[in-house]
This record gives C-alpha cells, sequence and structure tokens, in this order.
DNA sequence: TATAAGATTTACT
DNA sequence: GTAAATCTTATAT
C-alpha cells in the first residue's frame, strides 16, 4: 500500500530518512511499472543545511517544490547528465527532503535493464542517477504527487531494517562542516545478487 | 548574454 | 586512482 501524505510530513528529516530503508519505490513511465527496494539514502534539511539547494530559504525555479507540503517528487539534473530522485518531507515552506541513493529491482527488471543497457548485478542500481535511470525517472517528473498514479513509495511489510549504517554525505564538498553530518543511511547486509534474492523472498 | 560549477557515472591509465 | 562526459542552473557582467 502507499505511504500516506502524514508520513512524509513528519517534522525530523533526520530521524525519517532511514524509515524509507526496506520501503519500495515504484514508476509508471510509458505504462512500464518498475519498482525497488531502497536501500540507501540521505537526508537534506531545508534551510539550515549548507547542501541543501534551499539552503537559507533560497528559492529558485529548480528547487521551488521543496517548498511544498511533504509528498510529492523533486527530481533534477545533475552533471547535465543524471537525474535524481528526492522525496519532498516535512510541512510547506519546510523545505526538506531525502534523496534516493540506491534501490535493489523488484518488479518491472527486463524494462529497467534495457533502460539501463545492462544486465542486473552488482552495481546495477546503486547510485542516484542510475536507478533513476532504472526507473525511467526525469526532471519532467518534479512536483508529482506520490499519491498520483506515476510514482510512488509502498509498504510492502518489510521490517525497517535496524542494521543500517550512518555516513557521511558525498558530492558535498562545498558545504563545509555540514558535509561532515552522519546523515547518509546505507543498509548493510542486502546487497548484490544475494542481497536481491533476499528482498525478493520477503515480499 | 556569458561563465562557472554541480547531491555523478563511466572509462581509462 | 584520475579524468572526461555533458548541459542545466545559478550567478555575474
Amino acid at each position: 500500500m502507499k505511504l500516506t501524505t502524514a508520513y512524509y510530513q513528519h517534522t525530523d528529516v533526520v530521524a525519517l530518512a532511514p524509515t524509507f530503508l526496506g520501503k519500495v519505490l515504484v514508476t509508471v513511465i510509458d505504462g512500464e511499472l518498475t519498482s525497488g527496494v531502497i536501500t540507501e539514502v540521505e537526508a537534506y534539511a531545508g534551510v539550515n543545511d549548507k547542501a541543501c539547494h534551499a539552503h537559507m530559504k533560497k528559492v529558485t525555479a529548480r528547487n521551488i517544490v521543496m517548498y511544498e507540503p511533504g509528498g510529492c517528487l523533486y527530481a533534477y539534473l545533475c552533471y547535465g547528465i543524471h537525474t535524481l530522485m528526492n522525496i519532498v518531507t516535512n510541512q510547506a515552506n519546510q523545505a526538506d527532503a531525502v534523496l534516493i541513493r540506491g534501490i535493489e529491482p523488484v518488479d518491472g527488471l527486463a524494462v529497467m535493464e534495457q533502460r539501463r543497457g545492462k544486465t542486473s548485478g552488482r552495481d546495477f542500481a546503486n547510485g542516484p542517477g542510475k536507478l533513476s535511470q532504472a526507473l525511467g525517472a526525469s526532471p519532467a517528473l518534479t512536483g508529482m504527487s506520490l499519491q498520483s498514479d506515476v510514482v510512488w513509495l509502498e509498504d510492502r511489510g518489510i521490517e525497517p531494517p535496524t542494521d543500517f549504517q550512518k555516513l557521511k554525505r558525498v558530492g558535498i564538498d562545498y558545504a563545509g562542516e555540514d558535509a561532515n553530518l552522519l546523515w547518509r543511511f546505507k543498509v548493510n547486509t542486502l546487497f548484490g545478487e544475494r542481497g536481491h534474492k533476499a528482498w525478493c523472498n520477503k515480499l
């Protein structure tokens, strides 16, 4: 079942982010349903976070959607090549978001392999640009409600992992001391071929 | 209008 | 381990 709007509007994004681990991210693009279990996320905490696009209440055409109430998608292009998928959280005008950094494929594997131009296995969707490509996501999805039938998160009854690592966020060296915050959450044990089977057995 | 930099990935040495 | 690919966005003239 889809996660509710109230779930996304939790006011503490750093506490909320690790609860996305084990949830299933689903997209329906061009009539093809694809999905994957979330294995890695990062929290971005609005105006007080130097690494966040909304730091210092900055508002641009790109990041305006971060100020919406929690429960919609923020997808943008990075390095001109890669789409990065974020879940907007918290209340209106609280510009928090959770970056999805890794998934394990579940549904529509053949479609995802075609989009990626690779066969599945280790390193198939363990990066924000990779999983977005696999799921067919593009910046055009920005602002889409997670209650829509295009993109959403599902709870399929997987126990929230307790053995995740807390790590420094990556790729944000420009953020000064905020680059040292342990706001990246990664599941350790369920990666690669073995991990994929372990997830599917639970679903 | 022009320029610099980026929440990355991939290939190559 | 290092560097290239690649283009939108943001900021400065």
